[in-house]
DNA sequence: AAGTTGTTTTTTATGGATAAAGTTCATGCT
DNA sequence: AGCATGAACTTTATCCATAAAAAACAACTT
């Protein structure tokens, strides 16, 4: 069965709102929830529904927001605000990234099914949107080879990011003055500079800051491969690094500091500076992966 | 159910086979079959089975090509050897190319489905292998978005391919003149100055030499992406140029000339003249396709 | 006429079943 | 032992079913 969980979300945010006495007074139109919850106007009415059931809001002519408090309690738990497709996602990548799974392994659409709970449509739907990350490969009436998350791998994939970025960095800094992105960048370096004050205690806030910076340079001259690629390196870092925090603060602290530079010479609009700040900045991105993915596989195989 | 597609393309195979003699006298083992075909072994005894069954070959101790002759009329259809996934594809593309599909024109599954006369799972195992191409989207709950084959696109698409191409040529002139990639390129010189003899009747045999062609050049330094994207490039152009044959013999005959100037570009080393003829050479096919992309949409708006 | 809510229809997300194809195990033959 | 065939088992490709969510339609209300 489909599972309810764009529901479950959308009354958990309802409940906030509630909470947050963004709804006080007479409930807004089923379309004006509509389009603040972005869900159909079909769910709107099962969240009033059991609103109402729950008596959160109570019924007095119009729908009023007058019901008792939210407690705590009320809320869904998160795991079931989730769809599966996303549940397969996670499991995956915690048995590929985590597991002692090594290059040339075969992976078994079928198992995995059983081993994640789930049908096995899911599992194919979900391996074969993975597959354009260049990690497995299908061979036809026989399965999918995991070719492994290796230095290769890596190497690859910032030879191409480096390309890209390059390439951006200097369509960027062709922009007329007059382009609303400058004072964007700007934005950011404020914010670069926020975080840098606060790194002792915020400093996981980086990695937000760092697919923003990175996105906005993409801005400029848009391409849909390119974002297309920035989604496999934001996808493969989100996970990756979720499991292998070494040293993040002390990567990202010496991250903020190159992206600084980076803007620094964006911002001088000379063409020399950006590709060395630009390349400073991924040589060294690429240097902590590539010392994680050996510390990772020195590990596993110790383990 | 599932077709029995690999059965009915390995008969033909056999039937093939056996029309040319090469399996005269006893037959080899099944495994020795099996492992020609690229089929397992229960797929080569199903075979087998029905070739004795059909008086194709016959049992005397161990089986013989001693039955009657192959008829024409022994062989299935070829329609029956494709996989639905293929002629799921196949039908898509057509409806994509041929059809009036307008950019911004929402995709329905069920629709599709009903179409093609496929459950809609495949249409969407299709549509999710298929988004990769930047061509469509997906938005979670409602549907895909049917981006448009548009000048954007190609615009987009060729830039990207300038990008890898360049880097991908120099690199090649790179190797040392120990590689046998060079011997590769000589050859394939060669088929280019054979083609160029037989135009006239040959010229569709261009799109393999085009393939070939860049598929060598990027494998002196091979990166699993750039590979991808080549990919792309080649299911693209596969399906639009099946149906849109215009010029097709003056342009390849103009490609083969370009395609020759880069080659010997490639054989001088000079980096200069191979950044020069690799240029002229994308930027001709980009044109190419532009042409026949705006002639396109305006066909199908006076439709 | 534009915006509400109630109702019905369509479509997507997900599970389940099964024939075909692949793989492994068992037995027998040189 | 090593390879051949036969039989049993596992996995993939494919269809179908259905609850949840979205979209379309209809009837009111101001």
């Amino acid at each position: 069965m489909r599972t309810d969980t764009v529901y479950k979300k959308a009354f958990n945010r309802a409940a906030n709102m509630l909470r947050d006495g963004q709804l006080a007074g007479e409930l807004p139109s089923e379309n004006e929830l509509r389009r603040r919850m972005c869900v159909s106007r079909t769910t709107v009415r099962k969240v009033l529904r059991e609103l109402l059931n729950r008596e959160l809001v109570t019924e007095r002519h119009g729908l009023r927001a007058t019901g008792r408090a939210v407690g705590d309690n009320d809320y869904y738990p998160d795991a079931e605000t989730t769809p599966r497709a996303k549940h397969v996602e996670q499991q995956f990548m915690e048995w590929m990234l985590r597991g002692d799974t090594r290059p040339g392994t075969s992976i078994n659409e079928l198992e995995l099914a059983r081993q994640f709970g789930v049908a096995t449509n899911g599992i194919r739907e979900f391996l074969i949107r993975f597959s354009r990350f260049g990690l497995i490969e299908k061979r036809p009436n026989t399965g999918w080879l995991f070719k492994g998350f290796t230095e290769d791998f890596a190497l690859e994939l910032f030879e191409i990011r480096v390309m890209f970025e390059l390439r951006s960095a200097q369509l960027f800094s062709l922009q007329p003055n007059s382009s609303p992105l400058w004072s964007k960048l700007a934005a950011l370096k404020m914010a670069h500079a926020d975080l840098l004050e606060r790194i002792e205690s915020r400093f996981h806030d980086f990695s937000g800051l760092d697919n923003r910076f990175h996105r906005l340079i993409n801005e400029a001259s848009p391409n849909r491969f390119i974002d297309d690629f920035y989604d496999i390196i934001t996808f493969i870092f989100h996970y990756h690094y979720q499991w292998n925090k070494q040293d993040e603060k002390q990567r990202n602290l010496a991250a903020i500091h190159e992206h600084i530079a980076y803007i620094d010479a964006l911002e001088s609009r000379n063409s020399t500076r950006i590709e060395a700040a630009c390349r400073a900045h991924l040589a060294s991105a690429r240097e902590t992966l590539m010392r994680s993915l050996t510390g990772f596989d020195e590990t596993s195989i110790n383990a």
